[in-house]
DNA sequence: TTTCTAAGGTAAAACGTTTTACCAAATAAC
DNA sequence: GTTATTTGGTAAAACGTTTTACCTTAGAAA
């Protein structure tokens, strides 16, 4: 169908030796009338090489795996954006893969990409993740030598690369304010007890408490699962274990969204009757029906990071294992005001 | 480095035709234990086929090229969702292409995608590609015949499968809605006008006005470009047009969002004192700062549709064109009331 | 004249599969 | 006891490249 490498020498009456050579600029010495047959054939013929052979013998296929758990949540989409920018940049390629939060689909999308041969892989995972299917994925990665970062999960993966926000900064941060504006009594909506990234962010959160001598309510957090009803359901706990609690902190926006449709429904102002904090900006928190105050960090950038770590270790990979941090700053908008 | 086929025919003392014909159910008469020696072989040596060289024979590649103007917008994220899972399910996998808006770019993706032998191609583009720059792009896709389907751009591309929502008549829902409230004097913030869907969602609009006997205001009809800033410029114009407007029809609901960042702004209260309508109803719409009253389609659908079309089309080559179209529904909320 | 070098190429193997013939041995049919 | 047929398997070509090692010719040096 589409003209090869073949059909140009063929054309030129030149081997396919030297129109490779020619195609590929590998100079060596091949004369500058040649070259321009060549060039000529090559246009003429609408010639566009194959990169699957290509592939198959330099060993190079110039594309990433990308393993999200839900690309339609804008906090992956953001990621993407920048992930897809930054590889482009490399002259790589992505490969999507939307997990849905399931485990077996991860394995086999991790299965195609190994089967595709990508370079590299980036990960996030679905908490639903751990213990023994943890360790399945991690050891499907080393037996396959796929050089990998993963996001937002740096425990337990002792072999990945790995970027994180600082929680605990983030967390002091948000607890700081609210604290700064008078609030004593403040429900939490963490994520998933399991992970490293809820401890951080606790103990963050609970640091700030402690440095000013504040008591810290544990009995008003409660667990989330990074999913908007989980901030509903959460608010809805909080409150009934305690009436009169007068903020409240989502560890993601999304959470807060539906921490705050809660309060709507149940005619809660915000922040007149109560404050609400969330963590990671994402785009819609600006017009969100409360604008949200937020700890914010660059997500977009995080993906550009990210790619980054990986084509570094692509190039080398006896490089020591490597985890990143991004600081976080807190974005003040009208979601939060004194109790 | 990962075992290959002829691994496993070392191991067996086996043919490697023998074992690619049981790797792959080819039956033909293998008997039963030859078959379990070979799948042994294969699962202790962590066999996974090269699809790479796979594809190099076969011609199939199993991959499907999405080209998206930006991943981060959260129609095009949604979609990609609905692509990405629908594809899973044929056993396709997408490599993502985010162009920014930008016609190199897409051209760009265009040739890494021929080159990497998708077998597929999934299109949206930014109204910047038209005239002679569309037929560039047209040109390419024939010359490399890949099968392609355009979302949300029929026009030209007469080689296109093609798939679109009813504009005409969202847009005579959103205005038999905004009539029924009694609205006269509504202005429009319609997509760039060079495009087909800019001229039907117009179409309908004025219709339902039509159909009443109201008189349709075309001078409150301004330009947008489908970017939230382009609502808030427009609303702005709009306004200075004529002050007595009490309602703005956005073509997208990111333009309606900053219509209403403008109104805010301005101290103009929805729907109180103006109605605001949508179009796409966006996930982010339910929770925005006023309930967005939206024109609704299925997006995530749309998008499993669209690669359903691409598989057949890639089933068939001889097909003909085939053109779909979504059907829409007015979803009212809090920002659209009577004036 | 012979030998060396440089210039300009090319042949062939390799990458990891699939697939089309074909082959040998064993069994069945006659 | 031949001849057919079935059973179980294999050799080799092909896919479109890259890359290594080698070849030929012309001119320069000796």
């Amino acid at each position: 169908m589409s003209a090869t490498i073949k059909d140009i020498a063929a054309r030129t009456g030149l081997s396919i030796t030297t129109v490779s050579l020619v195609l590929n600029n590998k100079e060596s010495r091949i004369s500058n009338k040649t070259k321009q047959r060549i060039l000529a054939a090559a246009r003429q013929l609408n010639y566009i090489p194959n990169q699957t052979a290509i592939s198959l013998v330099t060993k190079e296929t110039k594309t990433l795996g990308l393993i999200v758990t839900d690309i339609s949540n804008p906090f992956f989409a953001q990621l993407s954006k920048g992930i897809s920018a930054q590889a482009a940049g490399y002259g790589f390629d992505i490969i999507l893969c939307d997990t849905e939060d399931s485990y077996e689909l991860t394995m086999r999308y991790l299965r195609v990409l190994a089967s595709k041969n990508v370079e590299g892989i980036i990960l996030t995972m679905s908490d639903e993740i751990r213990d023994e299917k943890l360790t399945v994925l991690a050891e499907f990665l080393e037996r396959h030598t796929l050089p990998n970062i993963v996001i937002e999960r740096s425990d337990q993966l002792v072999l990945s690369d790995c970027l994180n926000v600082n929680h605990e900064r983030g967390s002091y941060l948000a607890a700081s304010h609210l604290i700064g504006l008078g609030h004593r009594r403040v429900g939490c909506i963490t994520g998933p007890s399991h992970l490293d990234a809820t401890a951080y962010r606790l103990k963050g959160f609970q640091a700030a408490f402690a440095e000013q001598g504040l008591e810290f309510r544990q009995d008003l957090v409660v667990e989330g699962n990074y999913h908007m009803e989980s901030g509903y359901v959460g608010a809805e706990r909080i409150l009934k274990i305690e009436p009169n609690v007068t903020a409240i902190y989502d560890f993601n926006d999304l959470m807060a969204y539906g921490t705050c449709q809660y309060l709507k429904e149940r005619g809660i102002k915000v922040p007149e009757q109560m404050s609400v904090v969330g963590f990671d900006d994402i785009f819609f928190s600006k017009i969100h029906y409360v604008p949200l105050t937020s700890v914010a960090f660059p997500i977009r950038e995080m993906g550009e990071r990210a790619v980054q770590m990986l084509i570094e270790r692509i190039l080398n990979k006896e490089l020591p294992r490597r985890c990143d941090i991004l600081e976080p700053e807190l974005i003040v908008r009208e979601s939060t005001a004194a109790p």
